[in-house]
DNA sequence: ACCTGAACACCGTTCAAGT
DNA sequence: ACCTGAACACCGTTCAAGT
């Protein structure tokens, strides 16, 4: 098999943008996105740095090359639930995909896919809305929505759970000081909250928020 | 008046806080987060670039002092309204400070600033929720979920809304083409609305869905 | 005490030249 | 066609030395 199709001229490539991607959020898994530079991604594929701009035109267009990987991995929930359990499903999965890889969700919100998985992702959502009888207008707005929240949420929890260096204090702990310090009446007795760690009841909290008030709006307008 | 108080020995410093933070707003609302350098900072103020680490540790400590005037800038609206209303304005004004200066929102949502502004107006907003008659957790979770989707929203819109170079097409394009370039029929038909720049009908929408939500919580569990 | 000058250890990106 | 080698124009941060 295997046929030559296009004889290419010169040495087979030894790198293409599939692998390098892959390559990059294990490197990323490794290191973190402080961390994760053209030099070192290039040194971990056996070459010099300048050879990623023949596959990538910035650092940019990696990162989104990543972005659209990531979300490559949600499952296709091919649930017969109705609208708001599959609505769930797809914030869960996306969600998911996002707290994978370290930094997920820094670099799926530095960034804007218009890749195959992205859109995939977005037409599944949108097909909920406007297979429940949602308007088109609401239906992108309810998309956005959802999209917002979900990354927004993820950036806080993986922000929260960061490995902080040695010595330098917890940002909850730093939360805590400041509001035991002044004058916080309300803070102070919710901050026990604020600074919990069980993120999937935060999570919960908020999708059911969001579905509770997407169904108040399907039907009225 | 102008008691020596403190006989500051050596000569008075040309440099502090206050003036350094005011200095940096400008300069990102001139250059941009990306441009916004501590030697370029430092040539505005006519010193040299490692005088800044006399008054702040590091540049994320410069960013969570730009981050906290910001804040400093909503309104206290005393208003009589009820609870949902003062929600909504406070929810208003949030969004208000971060789209006045360029990058606002990417610069909040890098730093977690812990400042009496800051405190101020989560304070506050735990306030409306608290006398409103939601429980510490419900409140807590509300307050995260509404700055969740105010900074996440402020930031898609000053993502979208960014001057871009020349010749680059805009990011309503790329999705636009796209889309049309695929078989995604729910993304086809929205796609006039997820590439509108009505962005005060999006935060509206959004501020709906998420005061809809509240409502049916307080008085459900 | 506060700032300068200069360095350290990096960055992303470009591009002639090799193969 | 693809990659190397080397450079360009920067970064954040540190720190002896000056005043």
């Amino acid at each position: 098999m295997s046929s030559p199709s296009i004889p290419s001229r010169g040495r087979p490539p030894r790198l293409d943008r599939a692998k390098t991607v892959e390559t990059a959020l294990e490197l990323l898994d490794d290191v973190g996105l402080e961390a994760l530079t053209m030099r070192r991604l290039a040194d971990r594929l056996g070459v010099q740095a300048g050879a990623l701009y023949r596959h990538f035109t910035t650092k940019q267009d990696l990162l989104t090359a990543m972005a659209e990987r990531m979300l490559g991995d949600v499952q296709a929930s091919t649930g017969s639930e109705d609208w708001e359990g599959r609505l769930r499903a797809l914030a869960r999965a996306m969600r998911r995909v996002l707290l994978a890889r370290r930094d997920g969700a820094r670099v799926f919100g530095g960034t804007h896919s218009v890749g195959p998985h992205t859109l995939a992702f977005a037409e599944s959502v949108l097909g909920v809305f406007r297979e429940a009888g949602f308007k088109d207008e609401d239906a992108a707005r309810a998309l956005m929505t959802l999209v917002n929240f979900t990354l927004g949420h993820t950036l806080e929890e993986q922000a929260a759970t960061m490995p902080r260096e040695d010595g330098a204090p917890d940002e909850a702990d730093r939360l805590r000081s400041a509001v035991l310090a002044g004058p916080y009446p309300h803070l102070t007795a919710t901050v026990p909250v604020l600074t919990s760690t069980d993120f999937d009841a935060h999570f919960e909290f908020a999708l059911d928020v969001h579905v509770e008030g997407l169904r108040r709006l399907r039907c009225g307008a």
